[in-house]
DNA sequence: CGGCCTGGTTAACGCCCGTTTACGTGAACT
DNA sequence: AGTTCACGTAAACGGGCGTTAACCAGGCCG
């Protein structure tokens, strides 16, 4: 018990606010979650937020900038980190799969809510999601040069659905959801991605 | 032209209606769409919407249930017609990409708005899902006896997150699109599923 | 011709909910 | 001790929006 409570309290208002949104938004969409259900979700009630954040709409903005640019932040390490591109592209997916298992809530928002954004901070949430799916277009290009830009794109889009379909399972032990997400993932790149047939 | 318009013309102004609503449902989700906006997208304005549905929670509500049948009948179809297991899944697969490629808005909706349901129609067309997911789960299960069912049912559910990406995507020919997720779907399956790794 | 059903219209109602205001409290610093 | 500031509370405001009401045009049937 006696532990040092001193560093996390700047943080924690904020932060749990966030986390408890996060979580509500995830279940009930932005719009169906009100200001009260928020404030009672860390035990104060209703217009307390106004002290922590500017808006209900402010709330969002940060909530799916601080996760874009989390996700963008680890890809851009794993390559700078990496040896051979089929390595990175290795960890790029690792990466990916352990963040949608430990925030479950955080990618279902960032999934469905987008459309609630106001418009810059929807342009800002959108940049950074664009140079992250580029981070995984560049590695898979590395890994296969037959691929062209498109596919390549189309491909990582693809990828993150799959590894994002994660809360809608989560029946799972997590170490094995893991292993499995990751093996998926990878198969369905390095197995599908030099064949470009024409089917009609 | 002298056709036989008999029996579109009754259904027209409904499905017309659920059309336009998913269209705009998909883009700016279920509360960012006013009445009037839905009204204004088929030429009439408003509440002469209530002249054809109860209310907009029904439109939503019909529209969702109608979806998952659509896939759920589709699924039973194309099992039914079936050979050998591994061609089933080629064929659920292809049909699944079908839809989503030909429906993108049908499948935003899907996903992005089930929380905005009616409890007993959330309820229905969770049931619905839950079937369409079981003739995945046991059409992967007769292809591959070693997986067991919770983690084929959590691949299905990989499978459906890798196809439904193409809403987000969408910037390819429409066959290279359906050619590229059959495959990353086939592979995703055949290469990850027989092997049950535990990594740590 | 005259009434009825169908599918529209516009205006008004009423609620929900985000936001603002006015106010209170206790810890902290001078 | 007094001022200040961080953090809460409860009450009032105001707009947006789903829904309802009242009304109307036209096709069809008797």
């Amino acid at each position: 018990m006696g532990g040092v409570p001193a560093e996390p309290a700047k943080q924690t208002r904020r932060d749990q606010i966030l986390a408890a949104a996060a979580e509500l938004f995830a279940r009930h969409g932005f719009h169906g979650v009100g200001i009260d259900d928020i404030g009672a979700a860390v035990g104060i009630s209703g217009p307390a937020l106004y002290r922590h954040f500017r808006s209900k709409d402010a709330m969002l903005g940060e909530m799916l900038t601080s996760i874009s640019e989390r996700l963008l932040d680890g890809g851009l390490n794993r390559v700078a980190a990496s040896g051979d591109p089929a390595h990175t592209l290795r960890e790029l997916i690792r990466w990916h799969v352990d963040f949608a298992l430990d925030d479950p809530a955080l990618i279902t928002v960032q999934i469905r809510n987008l459309a609630n954004l106001t418009d810059p901070d929807r342009r800002r949430v959108r940049a950074l999601q664009r140079r992250y799916v580029e981070v995984w277009v560049e590695t898979i290009r590395k890994t296969t040069p037959e691929v062209d830009e498109p596919t390549a794109r189309a491909a990582a889009h693809a990828v993150f659905g799959l590894i994002n379909s994660t809360p809608h399972s989560a029946h799972l032990d997590r170490d094995q959801m893991a292993a499995l997400l990751s093996q998926m993932a990878l198969a369905s790149l390095s197995g599908a991605l030099p064949v470009s047939a024409g089917a009609s």
